[in-house]
DNA sequence: TCAATAACTCACCCGAAAGTGAGCAAACCT
DNA sequence: AGGTTTGCTCACTTTCGGGTGAGTTATTGA
């Protein structure tokens, strides 16, 4: 999906006896890129655009915003609408339903988190 | 944590959503290191010493499996349990109710994946 | 006596991911 | 004419963590 890994290196190698040990290790990979699983969630819960997005997350990059909505685009995760192809241009991200039934995934995960957070 | 929000902005009625997602990243983080979900699996199912976990993953390294092990001690998903301290040392890792809860999340991350896997 | 075994730890290297700086297209507003 | 907005991409540097080689302890068995 986005590995760029060279193959022959022990690094390669070992990425492709995760995937044969288990297929889970694909999606972990898949949902751990750092601010991913949050973009998505804001997708979700109805910011669309790119700079509103950038204004929810003001720690994040333009940089990294991009490079995570399209992971998410080329996951399915999210659809890419494009309203206005020229500059100024303005493109509309929607969660799938795919995007929909992992968020309910991680949100378990959330509830798990908190019920064993203790301090 | 995520802080310079104005009261009755629509950033601030999302800041449920907000925390969620800030949260979520922690345990995102906890439990993508590579191979450590699989041996928290092989742990469950019974297989309880370092050199049989070391079998069932030839090409994971000790040196890895050691830190994955500590890292499931310190989160308190498994036990260590010490049978003999002295060398040739006896040890068992036993699953614990948090690593057993997680790993039913993780079967549904797997599902989730195996529903949508395409080609 | 000496290899084997169990369960590690330490020091180091390198590739991958994260983050930064700059720039671009083209319409709109002043 | 020039500045602003929108939605990016490219090239580069820095940080991080996975992977490797070597070493340790002490007991048992050949």
């Amino acid at each position: 999906m986005s590995s760029q890994l060279k193959p022959g290196t022990s690094n390669a190698c070992n990425i492709t006896a995760l995937s044969l040990a288990c297929e889970v290790n694909d999606v972990l990979r898949d949902i751990s890129p750092r601010w991913k699983m949050q973009v998505l969630h804001k997708v979700a819960s109805g910011t669309k655009q790119f700079s509103t997005l950038k204004h929810a997350f003001p720690s994040l990059s333009d940089q990294i915003l991009g490079k995570r909505l399209s992971e998410l685009v080329n996951d399915k995760l999210v659809d890419k609408i494009i309203l206005k192809e020229k500059a100024p241009k303005s493109i509309h991200y929607m969660i799938t339903d795919k995007g929909l039934e992992l968020l309910k995934i991680i949100d378990d995960l959330h509830k798990w988190g908190l019920k064993y957070f203790s301090a």
